[in-house]
DNA sequence: TTTTTATCGATAAATTTTTCTCGATTACAT
DNA sequence: ATGTAATCGAGAAAAATTTATCGATAAAAA
């Protein structure tokens, strides 16, 4: 049903890479240099092969009785990703969600920054959050071709989602990270990342009900 | 290394259910009554065998050659994720994606409601958000145990993201939705569901490194 | 009424992902 | 120098998840 690459790699290591990441960026800033599958699965409460296949994707290697070098590893990642292309985004839907990508600074140290927003309501456009100016949504699609802009985050209500979408694509984007609570139809060789913060929220309360219910028990969860 | 409980629904299934909730709410206000598996896999790429087996988890039965009454398959989904008893949370960490949380109402479909912030920044303590005031963050632990409340939200930097969950389980929180990008360390009995914003644009990043490497595929990705 | 078709539920097969095992390697202690 | 312990990598085994198959059922068509 779904296509795949030749070489895929499992989705669930994908998104543990993040992970990952963050931790060992932490563990760097309190410094530590090495460090052992053993060490990060303790942390993270994951066990050690696991880690250890996930991080051998990226192409690392590390060294028996000794683990890895933190800072090799963070490149490792970050070349993996091709985090090191800084990618420019615009974002459509300047509500409080929008707001809160287009501030968060913290997405420049995965190689993604929004550099310009779009919006019809006419309270906000001409203003600037963060830096970034809010464009009227009738320049989109021509500065997305203009700027030869490939990724596009959607941020509005639900309802004007597809649309947004369609006016991305026009504009010859190919990846759209979708934070609308809604199905999005895309033409082929278009990819569509959908962020439903609700799904976070369902995986919690199901565990907490199931808690609640039966004892307890200890579970991290991601994502 | 994890402890599951006795029966447990496969991660990937809660994590689609949501994702067939908006799809099926749309589909409900579009004047639809009636909808097949095969329908939904139509619309939302998925097999519709694992359709099937999704929505059985929630405890619902289809009836052959027609399908599923919409209205009861939402019904049936709420009831399992237990979205009727409205659980009420608080958040910590008043910046942007604070706010966007607070400011969401699209939680309230799934019984989830915050109904206070903390932040120990004198310019916001006071201010009100989308109807929830800001108090001082030495408040949190107290009026934890005293609302009765069992879900917290942070939104706090990284550094501070510990801290607030260490005030929050001494006032009885069990389930935590992290949305910081660190590690919490918690006791036994309390659920962190970490959400990593970066993890869905890693994901997002990658496919589309793949994409342009490797020719054209097409690939609709969730979460 | 009978036949055809779409869809379901249940189960089996295939695939993917996780976990385990084991030999190899390196540091540290003796 | 030699032995011991920790950790790695690779591959095997186990578990979980997805996909396919098949008989049953209900609606629609003949």
């Amino acid at each position: 049903m779904i296509n795949k690459p030749e070489f895929s790699i499992p989705e669930p290591t994908l998104r543990r890479l993040p992970r990952y990441y963050n931790y060992l960026k932490e563990l760097l800033k309190s410094g530590r240099e090495i460090v052992s599958c053993t060490h990060i699965g303790k942390d993270l409460d994951l066990d050690p092969p696991q880690i250890r296949k996930d991080l051998a994707y990226t192409g690392i290697r590390g060294v028996p009785k000794v683990g890895y070098q933190i800072e090799v590893l963070l490149n490792s990642i970050e070349e993996f990703f091709g985090w090191n292309n800084m990618d420019e985004a615009f974002l459509v839907g300047v509500g409080n969600m929008g707001r809160a990508l287009i501030d968060y600074q913290g997405f420049r140290r995965y190689g993604f920054k929004i550099v310009a927003a779009f919006d019809n309501s006419p309270d906000i456009i001409g203003k600037t959050f963060g830096g970034v100016e809010v464009l009227p949504l009738s320049k989109l699609t021509n500065l997305c071709s203009r700027m030869n802009i490939k990724i596009g985050v959607i941020t509005t209500p639900d309802h004007a989602a597809q649309e947004a979408a369609d006016m991305m694509i026009a504009g010859g984007i190919i990846g759209i990270w979708n934070f609308a609570p809604a199905e999005i139809r895309t033409p082929e060789g278009v990819i569509v990342q959908n962020e439903n913060l609700a799904t976070g929220l369902a995986v919690l309360s199901k565990k907490l009900q199931i808690l609640k219910q039966s004892g307890k028990f200890r579970q991290e969860v991601d994502q």
